[in-house]
DNA sequence: CTGAAAGCGCTAACAT
DNA sequence: ATGTTAGCGCTTTCAG
């Protein structure tokens, strides 16, 4: 008894209404709207016409419902608002919209209980796939999600307990040779300011400078090293202290652009003449009172090569086992 | 004549086999599943055993397909890689999260027919609403959306088009008060360095230097207004050529963070005997060798803001007209 | 080239 | 307190 639905009030258009206005069938509106071909142009110009007219917008949803398409990823960060995650984001974003793909993201806050519930609530929208910083000691979590075909990258850090592809930093190698470089010139007593050292990449920064010691016969002075430097000002404060030893370093590597910048400012106020080389690049770099060296990379390469490695292993699941790429660093100066 | 579905290989366990598994009917374990109440304990604990064993995880795509739910909002930054925007983007995500609302981000680069199809694809999606750092000229693309209930914010920039809250900065007030205090410090030239006139907060803080001039019975001196300028060099050169004229201003007031580093680059390596002043706080600005003010602001709470209105609206879409908020900024020293 | 019917996985109404 | 039925808006068979 009930009209051709009027498209309700309030209510959206859906396909029944196009094809009831343009005198079609439901198929023909659905084969015109996604581009299909063998459709008469002539009948798709009328459903395009009725479409506009009524003011229909595609539900995606109901359309991925149906077809079990997946056009958006996750991006779990540890810490959405650091410089170094954002550019990532950033780049991630940038190759999945350009493939018509859009990111949810989130930020785990390096919360283990944030970091899967934030992925496993991923999981329930039916993400195509998820970039993880892994902040979670362990991610057999996902260990379901990953075989029924979810795929799973893992950015900066390894993750643990899955098998995924990691893109990490050459963190080993850009310390080693930033350290090899002081070495080289020369320094004796090379300083090394450290995050906590539960942190992957300050695990693997600091054996990149034991190994450049034992390439020149040499091993860390572990009296020069400091650890668990969150702050510039902590930096700061442990290099001030180390400058004051009877044999102060000649040279500083910092673990990270903190702890860089507070060991800058120790050096600068104390007038101290020592070599000075960091992890990590920071806005105005080239503003600092003093020539540095910074071991470099391209953030946003990591999140592109991230997001193309994801892609490509939702197009096609079939793709060879995971690997671990190390995303190269390069030395250069900064100040002046 | 078919089994009652042994959740087919490959697939992912429904309702249906969880309800199948347990003994129960399909509605038994969507109350289950979300919570709800009147439900025996003992056939609740069966259903959560079932869905455990079964790994079952429930499909919040065909879940807001039937109720019409709506549990993820939009963002479409104007430069997601901007510490500015990015600083947003996190705090947006973190009370929304919060909520059990995801948030997908996207960036338009600053371009119009990115913005606009950005949004409208977020629209598709079935967004519960719209957060927006506008680009475009015209956001009256969102007119029918706006109409249909999707709940729309404007942040940082004003929109066009359609009504809609809009949450900014103070730019006017801010810049007022910055240049208000060189002139009451006596200072009768002052310089005022700005990126594009067509950027809404250029507009807005160069309109306040003016009512500070005004304030004090003077004009802008427009010989000593530079726009256009877009990084930390234009900025540089522009103040460099202001100091060599035969009468160099004595302050300058910079419309953005990257105006501020050049001219401090400028002033400094002349040795000019020059206040500063600038819009926007930078990573590092404590360090920078000489005392300058800064217009500074709390751009997480903009972002906070925003999505606590946006909540709001989707929570109780009869609420108030829209409105526009000026966050407030303050005058804070920097440098040393 | 076009259409009718079925159903993706879930929740809303209505029974019971 | 539990179950039955219908249907969200779309795509997918499978027939014409």
């Amino acid at each position: 008894m009930t009209a051709p639905r009027p498209h309700r009030a309030g209510g959206r258009p859906t396909m029944v209404d196009v094809a009831a206005d343009a005198g079609v069938s439901l198929k023909t509106v659905s084969r015109v709207v996604n581009g299909q071909p063998n459709v008469d142009p002539a009948m798709a110009a009328r459903v395009t016409a009725s479409a506009q007219k009524l003011g229909f917008h595609r539900n995606a949803l109901a359309a991925s419902l149906r077809s079990g398409s997946r056009d958006t990823i996750g991006f779990v960060s540890a810490d959405l608002a650091n410089t170094f995650y954002m550019t990532i984001a950033a780049a991630v974003s940038a190759v999945a919209v350009a493939r018509g793909i859009q990111v949810i993201m989130a930020s785990s806050e390096e919360d283990p209980a944030t970091e899967r519930a934030l992925a496993l609530d991923l999981c329930q929208r039916r993400v195509g796939g998820l970039i993880i910083v892994p902040s979670a000691a362990d991610q057999a979590y996902l260990g379901a999600e990953v075989q029924r075909g979810t795929p799973v990258v893992f950015l900066d850090r390894p993750g643990r307990g899955i098998r995924a592809d990691e893109l990490l930093i050459d963190n080993r190698g850009g310390a080693r040779a930033a350290v090899g470089e002081l070495l080289a010139a020369g320094h004796e007593r090379v300083a090394v300011l450290l995050d906590a050292p539960g942190i992957f990449t300050m695990a693997e920064r600091r054996a990149g400078a034991e190994e450049a010691h034992a390439d020149a016969g040499r091993a860390l002075d572990e009296r020069l090293v400091v650890s668990g430097l969150h702050t510039p000002q902590a930096a700061r404060e442990a290099m001030t202290r180390l400058l004051a030893l009877a044999d102060p370093p000649t040279a500083v590597f910092c673990g990270n652009n903190r702890s860089t910048v507070g060991a800058l400012e120790a050096v600068v106020s104390a007038g101290a003449d020592v070599a000075l080389s960091g992890f990590d690049d920071f806005e105005l770099s080239r503003l600092v009172p003093r020539r540095i060296r910074i071991v470099d990379y391209d953030a946003g390469e990591l999140g592109r090569q991230a997001a193309e490695v994801l892609l490509q292993r939702m197009a096609d699941p079939g793709s060879p086992a995971p690997a671990r790429v190390l995303l190269p660093t390069r030395l250069v100066d900064r100040g002046r």
